[in-house]
Parts: structure tokens; sequence; C-alpha cells
DNA sequence: GTCTGCTATAAGTCCAATATATAATTGGAC
DNA sequence: GTCCAATTATATATTGGACTTATAGCAGAC
């Protein structure tokens, strides 16, 4: 059973004849003959009475006619809602964020890009690194933002920023008055650091040993903001990216000085995973906060 | 959009693999491989990400399977409703009688037919000759039981039975002890007859020329019992088939004697016209009523 | 690196839908 | 009855498209 031979019928049971049908088809009228004829042989019974003249649907035809206009109606409905989603830039956006990233950089894009395209539905998963790539090779997201440089033959990435790190600590540490602070001075300073899954402790770790400092940590917590209210209330010092640091009573924030004491950030999708409309407007969307490129 | 096409995608979103998706559906993987792109190029967009190793459902394929599930099932339903009809000797028969057969010709073999075939539902149109060919001519009924010989080119008849008149009078007539009567005895007697688009008026007129009687009409009804009660009133004689003829105190049926004097009933089909497996049935049961052939 | 498993591409085959031409049938005119 | 117009069916040839086989390309495992 073929969709032109559905077609066909519809078109002699509207037309009440083979030679319209033919016509209105652009079909030759022998050809529409054998199909209709070839659909009556797998059906097994006459879908028409030819009567000389005029040509009248059975009681088989009066049955299939409305079933075959429906299946040609759904055809048509199928195809017209991809492309009408096709085009409408609306649907689903799955984004990954680690918790370093979600609450300093994202609230501003997001924002935007509800404002831009309010048929857009966008979901954020926050988790660390890790979970964020298995979940992105499952397809359960779109894309993810995280820490750069992330490699792997299956994923495509530019880079958002790169920001300066600020060590952290209580108003009335002696470094704290400084606009700029060596890691090596910060040498058996007790450390706040993230726990082990998140990716920026590593990066942290690495700028020390770096300096040649082996950090001693005290603390570890999921989220900047405990770390922050933990060195204000002197605990110990930390590392933060640019974007974590805040004005607070308690805590001062000092320009790391070393090279490569940075964070870069960026943007990961999925090799040869198709994007909607929507989700490629986001992609093009994060691309605005990117550097310019020269 | 084809058929195969959809079962193809169908096939691949369930194995989540278009290798064996050929398997199944017993093509080898290019050809799939070739449909199932194809399929993406009407739609305009890509249904599956491929993934290296492993193929999965972009947006787009989520919103199309379920749409091309439907379409396939509806396909096979619409196959299986006929083929159903088809075995089962079910459905709609429409017939149509003329009066003056209906009620003594049609209560049994119709008992008997809904006895075989209890899930037939048979429609029963009593109608003189003239209308009863125009419906069925309009495909309204599927078979006619009417007065033989019926000309035309369009249709298919065969005979049921022959019978003799009778001459009907009131008990009390000079003729009434006879056990045959020829036509001519009854010459200048007051005629009641059938009004003129009956067929068995023209086949009583037709019966009284042949022997040289002009009947003088002194009534006209629409169903032999009228004629029977206004019979047996003593307003005059008339003439009925055998069928026609039943005990009653007032009138008496006396065969008539000429040469010809009968009527042969018969059932019409029209040429051409399909019979679905309950049609075909009756007419078939309709035969078992008609005389041996030789 | 090699091997394996998968999809895409290439080239050729073959069937089925199509077109053209014509026969067969019917309906209507005469 | 014959003849003509209209319609569907049949015959034959063509062609387009789905199919096959073979192979390339690529990712992943070892």
């Amino acid at each position: 059973m073929e969709v032109h031979q559905l077609r066909y019928f519809c078109a002699v049971s509207e037309t009440g004849s083979f030679t319209r049908a033919a016509e209105k088809e652009q079909v030759a009228q022998p050809s529409l003959s054998q199909q209709i004829m070839k659909l009556e042989e797998e059906l097994g019974v006459r879908l028409f009475d030819r009567l000389g003249r005029t040509v009248r649907l059975t009681g088989f035809g009066q049955v299939f006619l409305p079933r075959a206009r429906a299946i040609l109606g759904e055809l048509k409905a199928a195809k017209d809602e991809v492309a009408e989603r096709q085009v409408a830039v609306s649907g689903p956006v799955s984004i990954g964020v680690i918790p370093t990233i979600a609450p300093y950089f994202l609230p501003l894009p997001l924002a935007l890009f509800s404002r831009k395209y309010p048929q857009a539905s966008i979901t954020v998963a926050e988790d660390v690194t890790a979970r964020l790539m298995d979940r992105l090779r499952a397809g359960q997201i779109d894309l993810a933002i995280m820490a750069m440089p992330m490699r792997g033959h299956d994923v495509e990435t530019f880079n958002l920023r790169t920001e300066r790190l600020f060590a952290i600590m209580p108003r009335a540490h002696r470094l704290a008055k400084k606009r700029k602070v060596m890691l090596k001075e910060l040498r058996d300073q007790p450390f706040l650091l993230l726990r082990e899954d998140h990716c920026f402790r590593d990066t942290a770790i690495e700028v020390c040993k770096r300096a040649r400092v082996m950090p001693r940590v005290v603390f570890e917590s999921g989220q900047f903001s405990s770390i922050l209210a933990m060195v204000g209330a002197g605990l110990g010092i930390s590392i933060v990216p640019a974007m974590a640091v805040e004005q607070r009573e308690d805590c001062a924030f000092v320009a790391v000085g070393d090279d490569k004491a940075s964070r870069t950030i960026g943007v990961v999708t999925l090799k040869g995973r198709y994007l909607s409309r929507v989700q490629h407007a986001f992609l093009a969307h994060l691309h605005t906060f990117a550097p310019k490129e020269s």
C-alpha cells in the first residue's frame, strides 16, 4: 500500500472518474487505473464499481475512503509540524552549567535570550563537569558552559571569557590591603577549597603547584558563597575567579599576580549533534558574549 | 514521503541503529540509509544524530516519531477493516421489492437468511418498479425483486417463480364456484385494479387485451388487500397473482384458464456492481428459491 | 598502530510506476 | 440496428527510483 495509491484513490472518489482523477493527479490515466487495481488487489476487494460512463465507490470503498483521507491528512500534518518547528524559534533548550559559573555568568544572557525569544523554554542543569559531559553525550542537554579547555574528539568548544583569579582573605589579614598578591606569599596559609569533583578546585591547585605552593586544605564546600562566609569568619583564605568577587564586609579580594593565574570558561557542544532553531539561536546568543576574534 | 520511509524511520528509532534496522526490515543497510536521508531531505531537517557508534533521534525526530507510528498504524487498521468486512458475512444488504410481491414472498426468505447470518442487517425498500430501478442504478439498493422480464443492458436478472393468475370475485358471484374461468367470461364485469404505476396493473391489462377484454375500472388502489376487501364488499372483480390468494369469507378465487395468464417474478442486479460478501450471500440465498435449471 | 563495528558513498541492477498507443466497453444519437 | 463520443482496460516500451554489492570513512577498543 503506497501513498500515491491512496492519493489516486481519493482523487477518483472525488472526481467520480478515472480520467479526471488522472488529470488532477498529473498522471496518465492507465497508470492511475493500474495503481487503483493494485490497491484493490492488495486489499482483496473492489473499491469501485465501473459502470460504463460512471464510477462509484463500492461498500468497501466507502469504508476505505475516510481512512485513506485521514492517512493523507496525517502525513501532511506530520510534515507541517516539522516544518513549523523548523521555522519557529521555539521549543526546548536544555543547557548545563557548572556551579562555579551558573550564579555569576548565567543570569544576564538567560534574561536577554528569554526576552528576545519568549517562545523558547530554557532548562538549566547545574552539575559538575564530569556529569555534564555525561548528560551532553546522552543527549539530555544541548550544550554546556564550563571551564576550558575541554578536549575530546566528540566535542566542539569556543571560549566565552578569561578571568583573573583573586585571593580572598579576611579583612584583617596582613595582605588584605595589597593591590596584588603572589601565590607564594600565601604559602602555609590554611586553604578553603571546593570539593573534589569541582573543576575549579583543580584549577586552584594547578596554579598553586605552578607557584610551588601545596595548599593545606582546612575546609571543603560545594559553593563559593560558603567559602566566602568561612573566610570572612577567619577560617583561612581561598582563591576564586573574578566573577565570584563581591563586596563583603568581612572579606578582602586581592588580585593574584602570578602569570596564568586565570580561568577560562567556554561553551561545549557535541560534535554531530543536530541543533534545532532555538538551540542554535541560543548558541549564537552565547557567541555574542565571547571575545571578538581577530 | 513514502510508506517504506516511515517504516525504516521507525525501525531505526526502535533499534537505535541503521544496521539493525536494515536487518529488521529485510533490506540492505545502504538502501535504508538512503531512504532516511531522502526523508530528512524532504522534511528539511535531520531526524537522527549520527554519533559514530550510536544513533539518536533529534528533537525533530522525537516529534516525528509518534506521528509516523500513528500513520503506519492507521494504514494497517484501514487494511484490517477492509479484510474484516470481507471475511465476515456481515454488514448492510439493501433490497428493493415491489408492493405486489413484498408481503407474500419476502417473509420466508428474509427470516431464513437472518437466522443463517445474524450479523447481516437487511433493509427492504418497497416501491414500484420504475423507482426501484432508479434506486438500483443509484446504488441505493443492491438488488430488486420484481416482475420479469426486465430488459436493460445494464442489468442482470434471474427468475424466481412463475405463478398463475386468479380471478377474484364475491362469494355470491355466478362464476365463484367454477374451478377455472376464462377471461372472456369476465367481459363487462366492473374491474378493481392497482394504480397506474404498479406493474401488475399492466400485467393484468395485458392478459385481458390478449383475451380481447377491455376492463372497465371502477376502483384503484395501491395494494391487493384493499382490492380484496372491496371485491368482498361486492364492488366488482379483480385479478391477482397466486401468491396473493388467501382464504376469505367474502371472496372466491378462481384460476384463470387463459394461456400465458401468469406472472413471473425475479431478481434484478446491476451489471458491473460489486457485491460484498453478505450481499452475494443473499443473492445466492434467493437463488435457492428459483426453479431448478435443467 | 591494528581490528572491529558502524554509517556514508559509489556504481550497477532491476523492478515498478509511468507514458504512449490502442482495444474494449458503454451510452447516446440517429 | 449503426455510428460516434466518452470512458476504462490492455499492451508495450521507457524510465526513475529503490535495491544490491562493494568499499570508503570514521570512531572506538585494544
